[in-house]
DNA sequence: TGTACATCAGTGAACGCGCGTTCACTGATGTAC
DNA sequence: TGTACATCAGTGAACGCGCGTTCACTGATGTAC
């Protein structure tokens, strides 16, 4: 190895020791995350760090990436192994439950309340959209199977908005499909994130994964899902 | 009017004056709201604002109770005046989402990630149940005139943990009633929440209250109401 | 009616702290000739 | 092989700022006798 890739793997290595203190950060400090205490963490000045990230808000696009990625690895991954779309619809929400209550405070970065100041940048996107594309492929791929209810089109204004979006990106798949994977994946990221933020404290306390099953399921039936 | 009366009033006004500049701020520091601009916008000095909250966390706990109160009384005045469930159902979700789109960061303080540091007091949970309550009372009125769908029971054993819950303090609501009941209102608040903070971009931009009642009857048929 | 006292909202200075970012610098390492 | 130079990670001091909370105080208002 070249001794300029020596360097550039060090800078990588640096670059993921600087974001792995700083997801340990969000635990106490949530979204307003201090580049001086994870300097400090890491024995560093508080100034070094600005060798790796041009700003604290360029940390934390780094680390929202990350956090979309690892949660649509995962589901993506979870998904993969099973057969029919059933079971892989349940295997990825159980993934994508399980990454959160592991990562907490990462789950709640990309979606919990929107860092006051902070705008995404277009970087985000690619990786924020990659688990709704898993939840329409799983439909998509049922529906050609003949595995989807029939159920009557959809009427309205967003309905045209949506045929629109299918239309420019995602010619294989209809507005109702649509519809229904945005519609399910709210429900699916609301249970989890009133889940973790504690929306189910002093009810459901031991099978809350039983719990979130049976909401999967019904979000599964929601985007047309049979049996 | 007493003058100790009179005293009363307009300490209650000065609070009232404080939590309504505190709730401006929200907009702009989100949870970590300061006590200092308050004060700042008030023209009064920092220290003043002890006279009337102990500490920034109670100034917090009660906006948070003021906006819980403010979504349920929003949501149950809107049912108050409907007909049928179905009617009274997507009245109150209506009113909440209206609610939380005139009043945003109020949405996300209650509903939006918990804020670090912060644990809510006992305080907080009557207000926070109130809407939950109105939908379950919908659900369970419509039980009562024969319009829910049969359906199977619940099995599991987190069924059995919200029949704990319905023994306990909720006699006149079956399991299944709360579950779906749970659900649904999960299903609803992701859906506001998840409008909200910025997922809908690119996708429904003009039509989202079309949308947003496309979920809330999919959330109304989960739990059971037909029509 | 007049006076001594209590109440209490609000002041302003202070304590001790943390923050993001900049800047001139040091010193190790690698490169070119 | 040896030397001059370039690169660049990391330092430490500084700038200018904001924060929550405490404390001794002022001064207006109300109360008791």
């Amino acid at each position: 190895m070249s001794a300029a890739n020596l360097r550039a793997r060090l800078r990588a290595e640096m670059t993921e020791e600087i974001k792995a203190v700083a997801k340990r950060h969000l635990a106490t400090d949530g979204a307003n995350l201090s580049l001086r205490a994870v300097a400090r963490d890491l024995g560093m000045a508080s100034s070094a760090v600005y060798r790796y990230f041009a700003s604290r808000d360029e940390l934390l696009t780094a680390l929202i990436i990350d956090a979309y990625d690892a949660v649509g690895d995962a589901a993506e991954r979870a998904a993969a192994g099973r057969e029919t779309a059933l079971e892989k619809w349940l295997a990825a929400g159980h993934a994508a439950r399980d990454w959160a209550i592991a990562n907490p405070h990462e789950w709640a970065l990309i979606y919990g309340s929107p860092v006051p100041g902070y705008a995404a940048p277009r970087d985000t996107v690619d990786s924020a959209t990659r688990i709704m594309l898993l939840l329409g492929a799983i439909i998509a791929e049922a529906d050609r199977a003949g595995e989807i209810a029939e159920r009557a089109p959809l009427t309205g204004r967003f309905a045209e908005e949506l045929a629109a979006v299918a239309g420019a990106y995602l010619p294989h798949l209809t507005a109702r499909v649509i519809a229904d994977t945005i519609a399910a994946f709210f429900q699916i990221c609301g249970a989890i994130s009133f889940e973790l933020f504690g929306q189910l404290n002093n009810t459901v306390e031991d099978d809350r994964r039983g719990f979130f099953e049976y909401q999967l399921r019904a979000a599964g039936r929601l985007a047309g899902l049979t049996g």
